[in-house]
DNA sequence: TTAAGGAGTGAACCATAGTTCACACCTATT
DNA sequence: AATAGGTGTGAACTATGGTTCACTCCTTAA
């Protein structure tokens, strides 16, 4: 048996693939999903069309790698300022994770466009739906045990956790789906959080 | 100057025409835009591909008249609610506003996720703006009138504006996308009532 | 009845991208 | 060096569905 892969080759081909993610994040962050295609990816990486194919099984595939790349470390970060180290009153957390959301959106610009609402393909909006949920899931997490702490109204917790999805998506990306760049941060982060305070912590 | 088009044959050519609207909303209302093809149509109206193309400059042209003929009357019934003839209390009027929208999103279905989510092409996501913006300026002057009259408390209104659209949007679709069907209605709405509620009127 | 502008037809056409595949090249074992 | 499995190549293929167009049929006015 003459041929074996090696740890060197898998190191290689691990690199290789995370490179070609990475391009193709690139494309999407400054263009969109809509400008992300395997001739543009395969010419921006160097190498030939059939190439990104031993890789990834299909383009559909490849956009929902790209997606939870970007979008993983995103819910992350909400994550954590939803459930921090030190412990802080509920009405603080949730606005450091609304806030934390939100700032993190307009900076991102273009690729929060992308990842929110650019319509792409069904197995994107599949990925979508999870995130959507994994976002819902803190947020309700937080809002139930508030709740029983007193320290926020008595709700319905899953619907609240959604309705909060839907204010940051569409009070952030309504905007920029019109292609107005936000102009005032401050302010805006500043109305939507006090309104998502306002709604969940009465 | 042998012919002219005449009153009669005018009639017939604008019923023809919505007729054609008539079936494609149907083919959209029970399976979606994914299912609306020229081909098919074409068939289900009993004509050839390329008649449709006399009634019709193209595809996208199709798709926005059918989304705005099922999101007219429905812009036309929140509006309503929102500023009947009878006066009343905003906190009434807002609360029957986003009642309404929701009832009639339930009820919708299939079409309700047509028309606020599933993914189409960039003509109807345009469309979808133009009807997000109608709902938005619609609360936008509930709102605004409301905190002049001191009936809710000072805020940014096109914010509020935007993040309620955003909430029913997501509190309704989110289940529909999963292909969950909504089965406790009245709740639902409820709390998606008194969470709009406190999030604008404190 | 005949001229001429609409309307209807549907098979062929086209455009876009995703996907494949036969072949050459590389890498690890014996 | 020889073997054999992996990797890279890119032009060709394909699938889908929107769009066209040369032709026929229909309608109205003279």
């Amino acid at each position: 048996m003459p041929y074996r892969p090696t740890a060197k080759t898998q190191a290689r081909r691990t690199e290789r693939r995370s490179a070609l993610l990475k391009t193709a994040l690139a494309i999407v962050a400054s263009e969109g999903f809509q400008a992300l295609t395997i001739n543009r990816l395969a010419k921006e990486a160097g190498i030939a069309t059939g190439t990104v194919y031993k890789y990834f099984e299909s383009k559909a595939h490849l956009c929902s790698e790209v997606f939870r790349l970007a979008t993983e470390k995103e819910v992350e970060k909400v994550r954590a300022a939803s459930f921090p180290k030190q412990p802080a009153h509920s009405q603080q957390r949730l606005a450091n994770a609304v806030t934390t959301f939100a700032e993190r959106a307009i900076l991102g610009g273009r690729l929060a466009y992308a990842l929110i609402a650019e319509p792409v393909n069904p197995m994107v909006e599949q990925e979508r739906l999870i995130y959507r949920k994994a976002y819902a899931d803190i947020f309700e997490q937080l809002i139930e045990e508030a709740v029983t702490k007193k320290e926020f109204p008595p709700q319905t917790a899953h619907v609240s956790a959604a309705a909060l999805v839907g204010i940051l998506s569409e009070a952030l990306v309504a905007p920029l789906a019109r292609g107005i760049p936000i102009t005032d941060h401050n302010n805006l982060v500043k109305a939507i959080t006090q309104f998502c305070l306002r709604a969940v912590a009465g």
